[in-house]
DNA sequence: TCGCTGTATCGAAGTTCATCTAATCAACGA
DNA sequence: TCGTTGATTAGATGAACTTCGATACAGCGA
């Protein structure tokens, strides 16, 4: 599981935001394939959950906040997982989401907006 | 153009970040509805160099950067223009674009990590 | 070992999205 | 008024996405 792809886009050494330099083709498809991550209200609120817990959380406690089937919560999870927004590790039977404070902090750079306001 | 709906969904008493409650289903959807808006390597650009720009940028200046025709240029222009991530006005014969630093903003902080660490 | 519970993967169905061409609208100048 | 140029809108098409039920896999306890 955390096994996977897990390394961020390009987080780490963040970023330009695209309000100082206008962002190359390449740069665009990963910053796109980010925000694509998040363009879902149910993967916006597990994450939000995921992120807002202490620590780390068990997906038994993920499903009852939706009214969509399990396997529907797993894909969405695998999407964010792929996005490394969020890593995860099973523990005997159940399996525990933490997020990825990298790649969050990656995103809200690249939509920052320098004090700039009239450059 | 500037006279549509050009409301921010919820921009300038900006917004509890995703880590720190959980989002209900309502702003969820909201925030949702604002990443897709940006889930695009053609629309991120295009932010990008509106953003980057002084001031405002013409569309003639917008579409030589891209290998797609124009009516997808203004289509992805309109998809930014109704998430209030960019406005427009006609002058003459060009159509001028800027940015919205409030709805930059608010994204900017859904994804903000409060300095908490290990809270 | 067998059966049970929790989670992930697979394949299919319906919906949404990106893109194109053709047509339309707006402003300018002859 | 007419033709030209810049930009948007409309309609059609193929690709991608979301969701589901069925199935498979992992770990636990009897």
């Amino acid at each position: 599981m955390s096994k996977q792809k897990t390394a961020p886009p390009s987080a780490g050494g963040c970023c330009t935001p695209i309000s100082e330099a206008a962002l190359d083709p390449a740069r665009a498809a990963e910053g796109a394939a980010l925000f694509k991550a998040l363009a879902d209200p149910i993967r916006l609120r597990l994450l939000s959950i995921i992120a807002a817990s202490d620590g780390e959380t068990c997906v038994c406690d993920l499903t009852p906040h939706f009214e969509v089937s399990g396997p529907t919560i797993s894909h969405h999870l695998k999407i964010l997982r792929e996005a490394a927004l969020v890593d995860c590790e099973r523990r005997g039977t159940w399996v525990y989401y933490w997020p990825v404070p990298e790649t969050l902090h990656h995103i809200a750079s690249l939509v920052t907006i320098p004090a700039k306001a009239a450059r």
